[in-house]
DNA sequence: CGGTCGGTTGAAGCTAATCAATTAGAGTGG
DNA sequence: CCACTCTAATTGATTAGCTTCAACCGACCG
């Protein structure tokens, strides 16, 4: 494994606080592994054996039932991700895959659980970790049964635009079709959703957005702190 | 404090494996408080101060936002809720209230915090209790992502007769405005869905409820381990 | 006995999904 | 460099699912 990589998977929250010794002897039972776009890692029903760190690239959370597929998250460097199947040693409620070239860093799910046992540091980490994504759950959840899909799509690109730096030109980094089943909603009416949003300074030119009245757009929008992360 | 409430709730799997004394040094501090129905106990947006466990009654969490207002979920005996927001000493994202005459235990924040940081079991315990949490929620938007409102209904009442014994024959707990709001819906279209169930053998009467052709049901609703709680 | 409230039913409208067709882009190979 | 192909994205037409508004019913309660 690439130092530089280690050193960034050691900055995260989640392995930061722990003991030094731990997390040498965390490393070398790991596989840092590179794959190629839609490459499933992970499917839902399976048990879980391995905690995930995205380290580069972008994955994809998704589910399937019943005929229908939704996207339930997309992960960009640094995130874990399926850590509450490994705490509770159980199968996956939720299958994976890359959506372009990726590297993810994948730790046995027994040496996370074992390390929870003997390092307090560490498992107070998780805890933070879990009850951080137990949180960010109960937004999307509120986001989807409180907001229609053209609501979603105005928050999703204002957030998205103060992720890039608020210049009011958002790059997706994602296709259509992905951002599509994230926001609950079909590709043709992600189309008829941003055709909405044209009268609110929303102009489309493939994935490069330009948010041309963003008051207008935030008007519609109303973003909230209680619905959308890293909102003030 | 009641003993065998005390008894009770040192059953949870959040408190049964902490040191007693731990325990003991957390009870006095805590208040055991009885409340009329629709009694609010939280407001999102406000700093968590309490753990709270439902001891009695039934506690509805639900959030609103921009005129709308949505169930996040029904507690009953012996439940704790709002951990996550402890453990992150953040505001809450649900509001809570009663649904009926309830007692909850509220347990100051910061003895929760300080005590998972003493006491390994106990914060192994918050850990697992956390991470069900966390699959619980992903089920809860896999619901309502991928199922219409009649396939949430039917699996409902699937899961209602299954913790109820099976006999077909299930009473709603609360009444039909909340269920309609849990399955994230309105309360006419909930009257519908009861409608177009009648040939898959819903028979509706007030708060009662006969299953008379469960397998027909099931054929419709297709409850499945990765979406449904308690189903194999 | 009127009043209120929870629930149901009806009609109309809106949102979103589906199906079908077309266009736009990104490679690919000649 | 230019057709050719394949796929993503858009557009149009239709349908399904759900909401809204309004009226109504029945039970419970003062």
């Amino acid at each position: 494994m690439r130092s530089d990589d280690l050193a960034s998977i050691r900055r995260l929250p989640l392995f930061a606080t722990m003991r030094e010794e731990n997390f040498a002897a965390l490393t070398p039972a790991s596989y840092l592994q590179a794959f190629p776009p839609q490459m499933q890692l992970i499917t839902e029903g399976d048990h879980a054996d391995f905690l995930h760190v995205v380290v580069e690239g972008c994955v994809e959370l998704f589910a399937r039932h019943n005929g229908r597929e939704t996207t339930l998250a997309l992960l960009r460097p640094v995130s874990t991700f399926i850590l509450a199947a490994v705490v509770e040693e159980a199968v996956h409620l939720m299958s994976a895959r890359t959506t372009e070239k990726s590297r993810v860093l994948m730790i046995p799910a027994q040496d996370i659980r074992d390390l929870v046992a003997r390092d307090a540091a560490f498992s107070a980490a998780i805890l933070r970790e879990l009850a951080g994504g137990f949180r960010a759950l109960v937004r999307e959840l509120k986001n989807q049964k409180l907001r229609t899909a053209v609501e979603r799509l105005a928050n999703h690109l204002l957030r998205l635009d103060a992720e890039q730096g608020g210049h009011s030109v958002v790059e997706l980094p994602y296709d259509k079709r992905t951002l599509a089943s994230l926001l609950g909603m079909t590709p043709e009416n992600l189309s008829r959703g941003f055709a909405t949003l044209r009268p609110y300074g929303v102009e489309v030119n493939g994935g490069s957005i330009r948010l041309t009245k963003p008051d207008d757009l935030r008007r519609l929008a109303k973003p909230s702190p209680l619905v959308d992360p890293g909102t003030r």
